[in-house]
DNA sequence: TGTTATTGTTCGGAATAACGAACGTGGAGA
DNA sequence: TCTCCACGTTCGTTATTCCGAACAATAACA
């Protein structure tokens, strides 16, 4: 599973211009185990562990175990636009898929 | 951590009338653990294992450690059925929030 | 080149995730 | 009441997480 977690952790931490110090320092892990996550065939990490890596990079947790594709960006792009309006219009977007759901 | 991780999941797997062993066996887990899960004082379960139980209740992991309220447990769900439609239902959800950002 | 920080890598060990199998419990029906 | 059966709980074991601290490599600059 996610024989390319590693990958990604790295190539975001790099992106970010951050030291295995550094992201061990924002996620509360050590940097040993930061490499670990990084370099290891088969990193297992912990919900708590992941989820902190994954904000501090800015990318879910799906995405780094990697159920989400790069084309999912597109829609978590829309998700998150999603999340910024207020009750009403979100309201009317749930009523939109329902109807649409329905079909097919 | 999620003091109420187990109570989430426990909440929620009654809510699908599923028993420990069918959820077990949808998430690829013992029985056993997931018992743990509900009811250990301090789970620390794998990004994995928590993954696919979050998959089959169909929540987000970020809901179950306890980062995301209510509100964004329903957004999240509004999310999944978004990603599931076809891309020109996508498109047309996708115009109609452009336009609703602009405005306030 | 030689020296000093800075960053990355390895290693031993304590804590615990996750399992299978045994055991407890409550409720439906005779 | 007694039996059966589905469901939940406990327990012992193995593999793995995650850590700190030592060690190696690289960069920066005299």
């Amino acid at each position: 599973m996610a024989a390319n977690l590693g990958a990604r952790i790295k190539e975001l931490r790099k992106k970010q211009g951050l030291t295995l110090d550094q992201l061990a320092e924002l996620t509360g892990s050590s940097k040993s185990y930061i490499w670990e996550l990084e370099n290891k065939d088969l990193p297992r990490p912990s919900a708590e562990k992941l989820s902190k890596v994954a904000e501090k990079l800015g990318v879910t947790i799906s995405y780094l175990i990697g159920e989400q594709d790069e084309e999912d960006a597109t829609d978590a792009a829309f998700y998150r636009n999603f999340q910024r309006l207020n009750p009403d219009k979100k309201k009317m977007m749930r009523q939109m898929i329902q109807v649409w759901d329905d079909d097919e």
